[in-house]
DNA sequence: GCATCTATATAGAACATCTATACAAAAGTC
DNA sequence: GACTTTTGTATAGATGTTCTATATAGATGC
């Protein structure tokens, strides 16, 4: 996967829709057919960071299986946070394909 | 920068003409008008990497301002690499569009 | 002769991601 | 009712790219 990315499809995902931490890199899998695979020792790093930089808020509660699973929700701030990421990947998308294909 | 394109920046800029170090990052900076301006310590070493993997062959020459510059032009396993670098870069971005806004 | 510009180079730090492993609790199985 | 499997979270250690900062060298200008 490429290093940066993963905030943003964590933030994106978790915005949808609040989840808990295996069933975000489920979605992650499900929904990139594979591309994308978020193994749980890249997750749960991705996800305390997140949480300790106040973008996203974990609270124990039950998962779709009525396990105990930590869910997580995005913030206000994780919002902004994701605005600006959204930009930042339509920027580096603009740049990249005009190295690729100059006009 | 995100981390890894740097490689496919430089095969591609590299494919439409040799240059040396400092002319890749130059055109890199002014054609995505200051998106990637990649900078010496950046560079260098990607370039002495690409080239110990045999993807770019580097010989002294000169600079358009006539000074000693070493040119790199890519290998026929630079080509192959640079298609395959494409290929990855547009199924990441399909991936990461179909997270940001799935159907 | 001294500063400045071009150009290459490297050391060291920072940081996100990956591999591998561990741990816990619930559910199935016989 | 022990035992395995499944679900879910967690962490340690390694890896590798990129960034900051600095060094070096030769030309050019004045």
């Amino acid at each position: 996967m490429l290093k940066g990315t993963l905030d943003l499809l964590i933030l994106r995902t978790i915005e949808l829709q609040p989840r808990h931490g295996l069933a975000v890199s489920e979605r992650i899998a499900q929904i990139t057919r594979g591309t994308f695979v978020v193994k749980p020792g890249s997750l749960f790093p991705a996800l305390h960071r997140l949480e300790q930089e106040g973008y996203i808020a974990g609270a124990w509660g039950e998962s779709a299986q009525g396990r105990r699973a930590k869910v997580y929700d995005i913030t206000p701030a994780g919002r902004k946070r994701l605005a600006a990421e959204r930009k930042s990947w339509d920027r580096i998308v603009t740049a990249v394909g005009q190295v690729l294909d100059p006009t």
